[in-house]
DNA sequence: TCAACAGTTTAGAATAATTATAATATATAA
DNA sequence: TTATATATTATAATTATTCTAAACTGTTGA
């Protein structure tokens, strides 16, 4: 799903009805250049600054998940309270900002291949990721 | 906070006072010999078990925070529903089970250190950590 | 075209983890 | 021992998220 694309077909081909909520949404989340690192909140109140009419709470959760589950958003944990969600969906590394809260997409070229070199017997490895914490020089501990 | 130490003893030189409830915790969390990584309701089910008396939850949640905000216990953010906490207090790696949702800690010769070429500016780095997520071959989607 | 149906939206209730409250109890300093 | 600051507790409140059930809408096929 990319940037300028008829979100009704993508809809369609995905296997969701294109709503008009689900059209907006789309457009929200992926008509930007950048990834979108996002919580539930942030993304209800882009709506509700963005459109005149105004979408249901459960709307919203229920289209992230859909999304979520075709593959289009990716949900990150860092907080315990609450989710974030990206539309990065690849396996990536990220820098966290503990000052503003905020996930930055880490390229692949800035963090060098982890190599991992003990497995688990029985298990096979699914994704390999970093995080980074930052914050100004100023400790503040969380 | 060691195996086998006076909790008493360490808890008042921690600037906590060694009530019983909070020795008791101690003792559960730090008197064994690998790293503990519980959620709260973990423990409270582990306290209701091993104890004739009970906790109250709130104790609990209070112990453990004051716990961590001393230095003793850190919060790991996998899911988003959960917080696990983890007796190993440094910066290190984690293998996460998604089929049984264990977190493993991983020794620093398990992986290699991790190359951060990027900075931010204004930023420090605080930690670099890496979550390994493992399941078995039989892909179970999250 | 349009009725019928399945899928969707919605407000509000329910749930679950966590935190706050405020009364009671306890540890410790004087 | 007494006074005081802290801690524990039951319970209420809060917050993020999910559920429910009724109303609504997109799609399909007569
Ligand atoms: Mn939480
Ligand atoms: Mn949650
Ligand atoms: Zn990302
Ligand atoms: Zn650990």
């Amino acid at each position: 799903m990319l940037k300028n694309m008829n979100f009704i077909e993508k809809l369609r081909e995905t296997g969701l009805r294109p709503t008009k909520q689900r059209v907006k949404i789309c457009e929200i989340l992926f008509n930007r250049d950048k990834t979108f690192h996002f919580t539930i909140n942030d993304l209800a109140k882009k709506i509700s600054e963005e459109l005149n009419e105004k979408i249901s709470l459960a709307t919203i959760y229920n289209t992230v998940h859909a999304l979520k589950n075709k593959g289009y958003l990716k949900e990150i944990s860092i907080n315990s309270d609450k989710s974030y969600f990206d539309t990065n969906t690849s396996v990536h590394h990220h820098f966290y900002d503990e000052d503003t809260q905020q996930l930055i997409d880490c390229d692949e070229n800035e963090i060098e291949t982890v190599n991992v070199k003990k497995n688990i017997t029985g298990k096979k490895i699914n994704s390999v990721e970093v995080l980074v914490r930052v914050a100004s020089n100023n400790h503040n501990q969380n």
